[in-house]
DNA sequence: TGCCAGGCCCTCTTTAGGGCCTT
């Protein structure tokens, strides 16, 4: 089933990243960062970034992984505080993430513990580099970044500097449909249509407009 | 004691297995 796209700032969204002491908060890892841009009118209008204390130790390997250690994370303020301003900040706007699958758990689970929610469709920019750039290497978001030769300034596994590649990976998919399909704006249902597609019907799907 | 994520997607598939991607 498609989701339904935010009726409300139909041209805006939220690009987000998570960093997290690992990979599933089902077995307890909670979030130690959140990076976020906003984008409007096709660029970027607004970023959030906030570290946040866990309550626990991170380990050796995601401190190596995100150059955020213990230490940094001592004074930061606590999960609830941070999730709760960025609730707000998402509030009325449709999400992208890299594997969103990864970010939405973390997400969900954050905001659950504070008994918030959010209204948007939520899409995934590493499913629709899938479809739209079949010839990659690959589809990690380095890796993206190069191919397509997207502003970076080389910081990587941080939430803020992801979230801004995320930006510029989606609002690059959105300039080369527009070229090749001759679309003046792209739905932010239609991507998460695309990503939904098999990888062969693509082109059928965005030639339908 | 031993194990330890999970959703998506492709193929040697669908009564399954394994790679990709995120930290």
């Amino acid at each position: 089933m498609i989701e339904k796209a935010h009726s409300r700032n139909a041209d805006s969204l939220v690009v987000l990243d998570f960093e997290t002491t690992g990979l599933s908060p089902n077995s307890g890892d909670r979030a130690i960062e959140i990076g976020a841009v906003l984008i409007e009118g096709g660029r970027i209008a607004d970023r959030f970034q906030q570290l946040m204390n866990p309550g626990r130790q991170v380990s050796q390997f995601i401190s190596q992984y995100t150059g955020i250690t213990n230490a940094m994370l001592r004074d930061a303020a606590p999960c609830e505080i941070v999730m709760n301003e960025f609730a707000d900040f998402i509030e009325g706007h449709n999400l992208v993430a890299h594997n969103a699958s990864f970010d939405r758990c973390f997400l969900d689970a954050e905001l659950l513990r504070i008994g918030r929610n959010y209204s948007g469709g939520f899409a995934c920019s590493m499913l629709a580099a899938r479809r739209l750039y079949q010839d990659a290497p690959n589809h990690r978001l380095s890796s993206l970044v190069a191919y397509k030769r997207l502003p970076t300034d080389g910081v990587f596994h941080r939430a803020l500097a992801d979230a801004e590649m995320t930006a510029h990976l989606w609002l690059q998919m959105l300039e080369d449909i527009g070229q090749i399909y001759g679309y003046q704006d792209v739905p932010f249902s239609l991507m998460q249509k695309l990503t939904r597609t098999n990888k062969k019907a693509v082109a059928k799907l965005l030639s339908c407009k």
